[in-house]
DNA sequence: GCCAACGTTGGC
DNA sequence: GCCAACGTTGGC
């Protein structure tokens, strides 16, 4: 089983908001590198982190589960959706989403500014300048550090 | 295939 | 709102 840090903007789709539904479909991906790191890497009973992205607290705000595997993304259809892609296919799907459900909401986000003092961390995708993935990988390590910050 | 222009992301 | 980083587009 693999960990991940997907993100969103809690404007958009906060974990709360994944708490209520329970679970949901992790549509508007539209990058490639993305798309094909969830299509070949990541599987069912892969378990991520919840980052809030683009807000005055950015930072860890619960734990999710992939709860079901990659399938096209239906959005990338829908003319009203921002997501609609005219040049994509129903044939041959350019764009794919995964399902997740929900597991944790963190009492408190932990601010990537207090992600940024531990060492143990430095290697985070998230923390590196200029990263701009909305789902990157988190080791085994890097999960239970976090993990402990949250129950701190 | 090069590369400049442009758009998006996202912290600050 | 600013701006650095980086992906995408499209002319050549």
């Amino acid at each position: 089983m693999a960990f991940w840090l997907m993100k969103s903007e809690p404007g958009v789709y906060a974990i709360t908001d994944l708490e209520r539904d329970g679970h949901t479909a992790w549509n508007g991906v539209r990058n490639y590198q993305v798309r094909n790191m969830m299509r070949d890497v990541m599987r069912v009973g892969d378990r991520a982190f919840f980052w809030h992205s683009n807000c005055s607290c950015p930072g860890i705000a619960g734990t999710l589960v992939i709860s079901g595997a990659a399938r096209p993304d239906p959005t990338q259809f829908d003319p009203r959706s921002p997501g609609h892609d005219p040049a994509s296919r129903p044939d041959a799907p350019r764009w794919l989403l995964v399902d997740v459900a929900f597991e944790r909401r963190f009492a408190v986000v932990i601010p990537l500014s207090r992600l940024r003092g531990i060492p143990a961390l430095a290697r985070m995708p998230v923390l590196q300048r200029g990263n701009r993935l909305s789902i990157t990988p988190v080791t085994d390590a890097e999960w239970r550090t976090c993990l402990a910050l949250a129950d701190a």
